[in-house]
DNA sequence: GTTAGCACTCTAGTTAATAGAGTGCTAACA
DNA sequence: TGTTAGCACTCTATTAACTAGAGTGCTAAC
């Protein structure tokens, strides 16, 4: 659709602007970027990738900026895959190595990691319990009154909570009853652990006499604790970095955003394909973040998503090496998990 | 030291730039607050209390402001012990109850609601496990390789981590092991559990052949679970409603550091008193926040410190509620923690 | 001791002027 | 026909000059 020249032309001004964040002239392009050809030729190329609508102008006597159809022409056509560097591997390998790895430290120092090496803000979401496998139930003294329950998943997640306890339940009936129930439920994913089947376990545990029915608000309150999706958010301060948040109330606008866990899960668009989604400012459902872009992949254990991971920043992003670093990271922290997995 | 007007014309003053952010007049002084006095005594008496470095000039033909001095003044002498409005401690109490209760979930809640109430940066410490008393530990299965670690303290807390066992253990021989470690450490601080009593330990179950070397190192990883305090931070965003972070330069330098956990934890100075601590301006012994004021306190259990709540903002700050707030918070999550104790 | 009056100072905001970057058009050129 | 040089025109950002306003500090009167 558009000839080698208007794409060289093109993809010379959106590297200058990703780098620089000033408009772009026809003569800074002539004297850059040796493409044998003088500013007024160049001019009327710009002139026509703005009537196509790739380019924009702030104002009349300033250079051109990036329009985001041409960033995504950028994104789908001019981008060779990059690879990253190896500076850049060996920092994010040797960042994985020093930290201790307990399972949430992974996932925010993923985070970490990510807004480090891109130098935006970076969003990671964990695995969402409810999309493992059951694996076991257990009950842990704590007093008289309170026991604690364990909850582990088929991935290696754990969760554990304190909950109270009926006096006329004693913890050997608690673990019996954790017996019935992994029964029950091991190897079925938490999804699919409805109240019908609880109701049934229930019928089951109902023969045991009189403890049924404060055992059920147990095991209720127990499978109520993957309920809320966990995401971790990194690097919020490089926004600040940017020039185009210079301006504090903008910054005010998107960080009070980002406080918010349940925006930031609904931002996350969950995806089926392997590869890296790249959402172009308007392109974004979410009106906060309509002059942000984000770049974001998946990872899946055993095929099944179970996360993601994604970075935002302004569309005047470096999407090549972000593209690069969020398809990395991907296949490293999916590694990383499939060694906690059983 | 100051006689009855300097200290009423002082109060003016502070309780008018807390409020408005704006230098003050004589002028002002004399029609907002009804002191009986002319705007040239008024200006008489400001130019004693600059003299006396109670005040400050930003320059020649600007209103005064509080010095840090006058800040301090305000604080220890003019402050009368402001009570928490019904509204805030509805508000306060509401918020508490909508969440369910993890333990760490109760200090995350603690930083937002403080932010949130006082309209600063909160940071909460949790409790270090170090101060904490060991109850048990216990491992769980996960698969051949792996097991989990449970370690539970005397408050109620929980820790839980994957670990790898070689192959010569069984998940038996680990819980044999855990019992009698058990029987050991019941009741020790865990800062009192040094590697001279892990030797020790070790000779007892050397005599149990060959598997002390792998359980040593196993226990030693599972004691260094607790090694990290953590520390959680809330409302960021707030600092962004000031006017003194108008500045995008003074926000980055500002959360910069906020995000660094280390930093923080230096930040919160432990206090053995009971009451609210108030730090202002220059008084802190980092040069980052010589331009705010923190006002900590540190909640207890049973006497033993166990964590710092603490609000961080401009050195023109609301310390009367602020101080209340702090206060209250504490109170509440002292309580709160002692029903997870044992 | 308090107050009114007044000259003086400094800032913040407004206006005016200027330099510079960049465009678009026209006409010449290969 | 595509490319290029030249030039007038446009718009912004920066600087300088100017002004209004708020506030002080001093003096003299009450």
């Amino acid at each position: 659709m558009l000839d080698e020249r208007k794409r060289k032309i093109l993809q010379a001004i959106i590297d200058d602007y990703i780098s620089t964040a000033e408009p772009i002239g026809s003569r800074t392009i002539a004297r850059k970027y040796n493409l044998g050809i003088s500013p007024a030729t160049i001019r009327n190329e710009m002139s026509d990738l703005e009537m196509l609508g790739y380019l924009e102008q702030p104002h009349t006597s300033a250079g051109r900026i990036p329009s985001a159809r041409g960033y995504r022409f950028y994104v789908d056509c001019l981008l060779s895959p990059a690879k990253l560097s190896e500076n850049d591997i060996a920092l994010i390998e040797s960042w994985y190595k020093t930290k201790v790895r307990r399972i949430d430290e992974v996932f925010q120092e993923t985070a970490k990691i990510l807004s480090r090496v891109t130098r935006n803000v970076s969003i990671v979401s964990a695995p969402q319990m409810r999309q493992c496998t059951f694996r076991y139930i257990q009950f842990l003294p704590l007093d008289e009154e309170r026991v604690i329950v364990v909850l582990v998943s088929d991935t290696g997640l754990i969760e554990n909570k304190v909950i109270k306890i009926p006096q006329e339940i004693s913890l050997e009936d608690l673990q019996k009853i954790a017996h019935r129930i992994n029964l029950r439920l091991t190897g079925m994913s938490f999804d699919s652990i409805k109240s019908s089947l609880l109701h049934e376990i229930k019928r089951e545990i109902l023969q045991q006499e009189n403890l049924f029915e404060a055992a059920m608000e147990l095991l209720r309150e127990a499978l109520a604790i993957n309920s809320t999706e966990k995401v971790y958010l990194g690097g919020t301060t490089q926004l600040l970095e940017q020039p185009e948040f210079r301006d504090v109330d903008k910054v005010k606008s998107l960080l009070g955003v980002l406080e918010e866990e349940r925006v930031l899960c609904d931002i996350l668009q969950r995806q089926n394909n392997q590869g890296v989604l790249v959402t172009i400012g308007q392109e974004n459902k979410f009106s906060v973040i309509k002059d942000c872009s984000m770049v974001q992949a998946t990872y899946h254990i055993d095929g099944q998503i179970v996360g993601t991971i994604a970075v935002l920043g302004p569309t005047r992003m470096e999407y090549g090496k972000v593209m690069a670093v969020i398809e990395f990271m991907n296949q490293h922290l999916s590694q990383l998990l499939n060694k906690y997995k059983v």
